[in-house]
DNA sequence: CTGAAAGCGCTTACAG
DNA sequence: CTGAAAGCGCTTACAG
């Protein structure tokens, strides 16, 4: 039996008899036989598994980084074990005491910190690792996040070589440090650049978008020529909100999009979007977190790939 | 050790002094004390955890459903472990193996099952319980689905009350049952009300519903005049196609979605759809799975909620 | 009414 | 080079 784990787990390999190895590699072959998880992890005290804590499972936009995490996971051998924390019904809280505290994972990502929540250090200084994703817990240094003040500045910068000047930033809530981090490099190259910005937030929905929409329209002065959008969800109200108003895009207004989606390819007009490079930040995080589980040291990351513009129909050159 | 066992679980209750009860209460409580779930589950043979297989995290339509799984697993005390059936990466055979054999769940819900896959059989005679979910697996008795029949009757009537006679439907893969259910509903209906109809098929993307339409319309005879479109994905495809055609809806042709979606109420016009109970389904998913956990017959659910009509913008009277 | 013992299926020093 | 023993943290008959 316990030649059996030692060969099967490639341990004492070197100091057992070829043909004894053979033969167990057979009859576990022709036995089907896997070890039996729990039973190893209750030795081990380790369990394979990877805890991923999502805000919301009504939204599922950020399910790209979600892919992007289980399939490195996956690779790596973990298995992926989800749970919401939406402060409703499933409060991190107890997701916590399920997932850590009985013992379920050997890691915690969680991708709906909110600043300021007390919870958030006590995961940090929990029994498992945990790393922070696209939403940060500043200070933590377990944080796993993207360039997201450079795709700020790259609509900004966009929006400039079109010669527009006056500029709008429908941000969302800015209790994320995500949004923040977006904010502040959209005002500081338009500032660079010479242009005035306008802000409004909203949370990230279609119907909060539409409103925003008009409220960044309906103003005395400084009516903004182009705008740039913090999600999908909130440019497919925008977009209402503009037929609505007999706005037309581009050539009344510019509008740009955070984050690109299909979706953005086939509404009318085809809108200009900042790509993220959402799986590598889910394969970064999954990196990050296995990393302190294997004893790492554990920084801050930010995954390197640029945003990139994707430019449609949905921006012109001020007129 | 074994009093802290029983009061925790509540099991010899009745048979233990108050006094020492309230103590191993407090303990417990000071502590914070969980029972280690592997070791509960090496014991027991059990672990707390369900399986949730989806086709692919590519394409996440099916949130709802998962969310309203998740939210019933939850309440039953269950985790969910999510492992993704996509034909490349990670095969349902590695996540069968890595879930099942390897005793990591007490059950499965697997929601990528296509006709004819050998793997299914293997998945209902093995050693853990089995439910397919929307996509079934006809025989097996583990069937947990809508009343989709009703859904494509449904969008037939109501094209039919308006006096809609030369119908087209854009369906999903025919190797869907649910598609084909689907399918087979609004051809029913149709004919019972002297319509005709003809059929496309096409894979459930933006990209295959804009084409779709376009062969739908492009035709010597029977061009519709109404469409039934099988997901949102597609609509949004098939708009543009008829934007790009100058064809005006619901003017020249009226359109209704099968499925349910804010994003529906934001494109121009609002599109008319069919709302299906996925939330129900996801929860009902997770009843007859744990109904099989714990020892109960099992056979095929349909959930009973009916299919509802949205009336929006999209259709109107033929003239 | 409560404690001691066995055992769930593994892995890893430790003998031999 | 390979087997016997201990132990991971529980639960549940079984004694007392």
């Amino acid at each position: 039996m316990s030649t059996v784990s030692r060969v099967l787990s490639g341990r004492g390999d070197s100091s057992i008899r070829p043909e004894t190895k053979q033969r167990i590699f057979e009859s576990a072959e022709r036995l089907h036989y896997r070890p039996h998880a729990l039973a190893r992890g209750l030795r081990l005290s380790t369990t394979g598994a990877l805890g991923w804590l999502v805000p919301s499972l009504r939204n599922p936009n950020n399910s790209p980084i979600i892919r992007g995490a289980f399939d490195r996971a996956w690779e790596l051998g973990y298995v992926l074990v989800i749970a919401e924390d939406s402060a409703e019904r499933a409060t991190a809280e107890e997701a916590y005491a399920r997932l850590v505290d009985e013992g379920r994972i050997d890691g915690l990502a969680i991708q709906s910190a909110r600043e300021g929540n007390a919870l958030l250090d006590t995961f940090v200084s929990g029994p498992v690792p945990c790393v922070f994703v696209d939403r940060c817990h500043p200070g933590s240094g377990c944080n796993v996040a993207m360039r997201d003040g450079d795709a700020g500045r790259l609509a900004a910068e966009h929006l400039i070589d079109l010669r527009h000047a006056s500029l709008g930033h429908l941000a969302g809530p800015l209790e994320f440090d995500t949004t923040r981090r977006r904010h502040d490099g959209f005002i500081a190259a338009a500032n660079a650049g010479g242009a005035t910005v306008v802000v409004e937030t909203a949370e990230l929905s279609e119907q909060a978008g539409y409103d925003a929409m008009r409220r960044l329209l309906d103003r005395r002065a400084d009516v903004p020529t182009a705008i740039f959008i913090a999600n999908v969800n909130q440019t497919i109200g925008a977009l209402a909100a503009l037929r609505s108003l007999g706005v037309r895009v581009p050539d009344d207004l510019s509008i740009v999009c955070h984050d690109d989606d299909v979706v953005l390819e086939y509404v009318d007009p085809r809108v200009t979007a900042i790509r993220m490079p959402l799986l590598r930040l889910g394969a970064a995080a999954i990196d990050a977190l296995v990393a302190r589980i294997d004893g790492g040291a554990g920084q801050d990351v930010v995954v390197d790939e640029a945003p990139t513009l994707v430019d449609r129909a949905s921006t012109a050159r001020l007129r």
